[in-house]
DNA sequence: TCATAAATTTTACACGCGTCAAAATCATGA
DNA sequence: TCATGATTTTGACGCGTGTAAAATTTATGA
């Protein structure tokens, strides 16, 4: 009972007896055609099998309503939860994504943006790598479209580089200012240092802790952490820190929650948690990202919230305006809070 | 210090001083044009700035060389460690995917199928809904490339409908196997009604159970759990029971690790499980696919490992194979098989 | 009813690249 | 040096669709 297949819209435009101009007008917008030809194309349309094609109809428009996407790994439910957000929000305006994992390769990742520049995308959100970017790639893409940095920014600047992102002033803020207030206070242990993220939240750490009159102190890593298994990377300091017996009874602020799990599950290990929860002192942990698993950790896990639909909207919004507008105009920056999601952990 | 920008085959060919056709040649096969037309392209070539344009030379072929991904969600860490695999094997034979989510939802998945084919791919590897698809949709997409199903199988069968999964039987009896042998026999704990593994992985179990001579239990959930939010799921049910002081004592297989997590924390919340890890007898939760964080949950969750990597490099086979060697033979089930991974929690 | 303006449809060409047949170039041996 | 065959390059056309300009139809008003 399958539907007659039709190929092209030459092929279309004979069946259904309009031209294919005709018919070309009426894809675009169903109100361009006179209301009895419209009718009639819409009836006959559902008596017939046709896709269009979207490489052809692509190459010939002024825009591709393409968006390319690229994040440094799928197996993070971070970059998942803003992928699943951008597409979200791309859908609603029409566009389509085109995702690629820089595998947190910077080689694989200056293909990437090669691929997009390829296809022709409208734009391009970039989740970068950071250290060691290829940045007369991202330079000369940048030439093509524009292109929205999110999550953090590449080591230098680029020339009109939009950013999209948390502002970690702000998150590690509340979550020091937190920790603070209700405990100890807190010492830091960061993520290998493969993006800017790395370094801003252990200087934001800093910032907030000098001015509660705190003295900072990061936990350094007895392991080179060059991976994005971050989850191994905290639990792997952790257990060799609880091992010697040092911190046992502190509070630890992670530099994202996957460290904060792989922290959590070292701590559980050496029975560091108390049975009833947290009663005031002993050991704390808190993290940064609201990671979907973290409340579902034991104990579950006290972090701050990155508005990840508010970063993605405001992306594809920031795309939307760069294609039309122009590229003229100075990059812009958006910041966005986060909000503390105090748990169990601390 | 940019490089001069050449945006079309023809502007490039004047300037490296060949013609267009003969650059065609060299970029499908360098060794195509003479020697020393090949070095003195490449030589040029470092000089300027080229990318082809991919939505024309797609056109023309008659293989674009994409492949089209559709899965439930980002968001599942199964499903991102599988697009991860596939678009690792994809790239080693020189494809490119185009990934869709379908957001759990048929409507968005059949829509989907239709931008693949709009987008002309050369097969497609869906992780499907499983109920209440579209098969129609399926059905015409299957006309135009190969489709691959791959960890469930849509409810009703298709036409050619090739399949590359776990064998369920295999893993669930395995897993089903060991609790028996090192505890008390499980209680199964479903997943939502929302694919073909849920119904086949409680068969799977039924039947194990029965050839081990024990009597197969499934817990009721309280609630009607129809999405795709199992770590919700299996807290709540588990929740409930142990609120009741039911299955307090009981080893509780999971449909799915996500479905486990959530009733480790429900286990934890209620203090089921003792300090010293698990001695012989109480609780003990055990899951299935080896979920990328089950190791860092406590305790860490038994589980059986589903070969991910396995399932993508099989179904981009499966692909390329058909993609070549015509569509004519007969629809190919490839089951493979999942490894016990015992560890803390059962 | 007819001229004229407005709206719609069609004709014709463009897009960037793949590809084939024909032309040009090259290497080889007498 | 020249004819011959092999190889490489080029000219020309096709792909499926967008789009501007021309042609046609429809609507308006006297």
């Amino acid at each position: 009972m399958a539907k007659p297949k039709i190929n092209t819209m030459k092929e279309l435009s004979e069946t259904i007896g309009v031209s294919r101009p005709t018919l070309s007008r009426y894809f675009r917008d169903p109100s361009a055609v006179r209301p009895s030809t419209s009718k009639k194309i819409q009836e006959r349309l559902t008596e017939v099998d046709y896709v269009y094609n979207f490489l052809t109809t692509r190459q010939n428009r002024k825009s591709t309503e393409l968006i390319g996407v690229i994040v440094p790994s799928y197996k993070d439910l971070f970059f998942a939860s803003l992928i699943e957000s951008i597409e979200q929000s791309a859908r609603e305006i029409g566009y389509m994504i085109i995702t690629q994992s820089s595998n947190g390769d910077s080689g694989v990742e200056a293909n990437a943006v090669r691929k997009m520049r390829s296809m022709s995308v409208d734009g391009a959100i970039v989740a970068p790598i950071g250290v060691a970017a290829d940045h007369e790639t991202f330079a000369a893409a940048s030439e093509d479209f524009p292109l929205v940095f999110v999550d953090s920014r590449p080591a230098e600047s680029m020339p009109v580089a939009d950013f999209v992102g948390t502002d970690n002033t702000q998150s590690i803020g509340a979550i020091v200012e937190y920790l603070c207030r209700t405990g100890d206070s807190p010492v830091f242990l960061g993520m290998p240092d493969l993006n800017a993220n790395a370094q801003e939240r252990e200087e934001a750490y800093r910032a907030k802790m000098l001015a509660l009159n705190h003295e900072a102190k990061a936990i350094e890593p007895a392991v080179a952490g060059g991976s994005w298994e971050f989850e191994a990377f905290g639990y792997t300091v952790m257990d060799d820190c609880f091992g010697r017996r040092e911190f046992t009874n502190s509070t630890i602020l992670c530099a994202n929650d996957r460290v904060a799990i792989g922290a959590i599950r070292a701590a559980n290990k050496h029975g560091l948690f108390p049975r009833g929860g947290i009663a005031g002192g002993g050991l704390r942990i808190a993290g940064h990202d609201d990671h979907p698993l973290s409340q579902y950790m034991t104990p579950a896990l006290t972090t701050v919230a990155q508005d990840v639909e508010g970063i993605a909207d405001a992306a594809i919004q920031l795309l939307a305006q760069r294609a039309q507008g122009g590229r003229s105009a100075e990059a812009v920056e958006i910041f966005l809070d986060a909000a503390m999601k105090p748990r169990e952990s601390a």
